[in-house]
DNA sequence: GGCTGCGAGACTCG
DNA sequence: TCACGAGTCTCGCAGCC
């Protein structure tokens, strides 16, 4: 039975004799973003009676709501949501903030039953459902008050409850009900929380950089078109009367071609088409040259303006905040993306230039940024999932898993204890080998994780294939459970056509496809690390919540990272149990070390 | 000739 | 054939008016 609610006094009596103890719940509101956002209606459904309640523009809004905050404070025990974070925002930002903490996230279920497809609801109710969903366009829904929308919005909370007690028995059936019921749906909070606190930008120092990166932008596309004899004039902006630059000549593949071979430069890279390519490849290829060395510069200049700092006052709202929306489903490996904007790819401090993009994300005054990152957390796991005996005792000693790695590939015969950290001659032996240290890092433990080959080495590291697979053998003789560990898990996934996390997390991949055993393994560790993570949030959240006078407040998560803000005088006391509770958020026979930074903005935290 | 949508390629991050 | 997971920008092409 569908029902329409538009008063006060019938959603009394209406809730006066019909129970959602169990239900379906979803919003209806007028934006996306939590600063503007306003609740306009919401559904409810128990799988038999479901209600729509229009609050838009109605003269009781406020007892509606009202009553609502009573309904969720004392009679609904658990509900289900189609992206949980977001309707949880909507309730917070009417005030309702005390709620079940038994949620059911039909989306985020979804995900974790079947990671390779859609998850919107109308496309799952179309598949599991059997129903034909009516689209609305998002903006003209907006204070609708006809029957067809009612029915459309009350259809959301009711496939949203169908939808939960299938999901519900296949997590069980599939062994993913304490993944998703103890670690994915406590963390829809941290999601909510992350989503509706933001991040604080300072825009007059966005300002100055934008002034300076501008500048510099101009200064190299001068050098390079004088350089290359191309015409340009410059001319001020009709608005702003700031300094245009403008030339008939884009530098474009086809230009930079011609330049190139002007030069003699040719470049052994190709695209995809197989064009040649004048990407970063070509440009690190080419290092040293001077027109190379400019271009390099000023494509990193010219990114860095468009994609970042003339992009981003857009997502700042009227308070000064940005929020990105995070993504649980957004990964097939289960990390979080993010988008509009993506917080997890804003650029670091370049060695060769200046600019300093992190420190506009700050503060207010009283409060601190702390970032706290897991150091190697990846390699750690890999020790993990390997069971490595070398590679577990090596992190327990702490040995720097880098320079023992090239100590092997390179027998360079260092003996252990002065590749522990606090050795006396570590640091001595670190700068020596810095080289054969990188090529360890970058040329063997991370490309072991994504299972990279011979060829890929060579190409990374600039040495031969032969050499590259000399160091190979080397590193898998030298941890020989790693070699192990990816066989056990290529043979797993040819028998089962799917692999299974230690959170029991899993990824379906064909096995035929050659790329899906790289994938498989890289699997077991990304994946553990994005449950590590949720771990960690769901754990310093409750720490947070029993010391109110931190303030404590989660704004950022990139990956193996979780960015804070708090209050300035709570540090001291605070800081080691963030600490503690991130290092132990899940119980592994290695604790997980974390780094931590202090300060007023996100580049000094960092 | 100009507009729009789309995919490729190049870049950003962990 | 060759390194895992993402998002976003610009460019060039196809299709259309």
């Amino acid at each position: 039975m569908k029902t329409a609610i538009t008063t006060y006094k019938d959603m009394i009596a209406y809730f006066g004799e019909h129970s959602f103890k169990t239900c379906g719940f979803d919003t209806e509101c007028t934006s996306l973003d939590y600063f503007d956002l306003e609740m306009t209606g919401f559904s409810l459904s128990n799988g038999v009676d479901t209600c729509y309640v229009d609050i838009y523009k109605n003269k009781d809004r406020k007892a509606m709501v009202g009553l609502l905050k009573e309904l969720f404070r004392s009679h609904i025990k658990s509900f289900a949501m189609h992206n949980a974070p977001f309707d949880l925002k909507v309730l917070h930002k009417e005030g309702i903030t005390e709620v079940s903490d038994k949620i059911f996230c039909t989306m985020t279920a979804h995900h974790l039953l079947n990671e390779n497809s859609q998850h919107g609801l109308k496309e799952l109710a179309t598949k599991y459902l059997d129903v034909v969903p009516v689209t609305f366009d998002n903006a003209s829904v907006r204070g609708m008050k006809t029957q067809e929308f009612y029915d459309y919005a009350m259809n959301d909370a009711l496939w949203t409850f169908q939808l939960m007690k299938l999901f519900n028995k296949k997590l069980y059936e599939l062994d993913l009900n304490r993944l998703f019921f103890e670690v994915e749906m406590p963390f829809q909070f941290t999601l909510m929380d992350m989503m509706i606190n933001g991040v604080q930008v300072n825009l007059e120092e966005l300002e100055e950089l934008r002034i300076e990166a501008a500048a510099t932008k101009l200064k190299l596309q001068r050098e390079i078109y004088e350089m290359s004899n191309i015409g340009y004039s410059l001319q001020p902006d009709m608005f702003t009367g700031e300094v245009e630059f403008v030339s008939k000549v884009k530098l474009s593949n086809q230009t930079l071609d011609k330049l190139f071979k002007k030069r003699g430069l040719v470049t052994p890279y190709k695209t995809k088409t197989g064009a040649p390519s004048y990407g970063a490849e070509t440009l690190v290829h080419f290092e040293g040259n001077e027109f190379v060395d400019l271009l390099a510069q000023f494509n990193i200049v010219d990114k860095l303006l468009g994609a970042f700092i003339v992009k981003l006052p857009q997502h700042v709202a009227k308070d000064g905040r940005v929020r990105a929306a995070y993504w649980n489903t957004g990964a097939k490996t289960g990390r979080l993306s993010c988008a509009e904007p993506n917080m997890q790819q804003l650029p670091k401090k370049k060695k060769k230039l200046t600019f300093d993009y992190k420190r506009i994300f700050e503060v207010p005054e009283g409060k601190v940024m702390i970032s706290v990152d897991y150091s190697g957390q990846e390699l750690r796991i890999l020790g993990v999932v390997a069971k490595c005996p070398i590679l577990i005792s090596a992190f327990k000693a702490g040995v720097d898993l880098h320079l023992m790695t090239a100590n092997i590939v390179f027998q360079l015969g260092i003996p252990e204890e002065k590749m522990i950290t606090t050795h006396p001659e570590y640091e001595a032996l670190k700068e020596k080998y810095e080289h054969e240290r990188y090529i360890g890092k970058n040329g063997y433990n991370f490309p072991i994780i994504y299972g990279t080959t011979s060829y890929g080495i060579s190409k990374n590291c600039g040495i031969s294939e032969k050499e590259a697979q000399v160091g190979i053998d080397r590193f898998f003789s030298a941890y020989p459970n790693v070699r192990t560990a990816i066989q056990r898990t290529s043979d797993f996934l040819r028998d089962n056509w799917h692999v299974r996390t230690l959170t029991r997390r899993r990824r379906r991949l064909n096995p035929d496809d050659k790329k899906s055993h790289r994938q498989a393994f890289n699997f077991l560790i990304q994946g553990l690390a994005a449950d590590m993570i949720r771990c960690a949030c769901n754990k310093v959240r409750k720490i947070g919540i029993d010391n109110p006078h931190w303030e404590l407040k989660q704004i950022m998560i990139v990956h193996d990272e979780i960015v804070f803000e708090m209050n300035e005088q709570c540090t001291d006391e605070a800081v080691p149990k963030i600490k503690d509770a991130m290092e132990t958020a899940m119980n592994l026979p290695l604790r997980m070390p974390v780094e931590i930074g202090i300060a007023k903005n996100y580049s000094g935290a960092k």
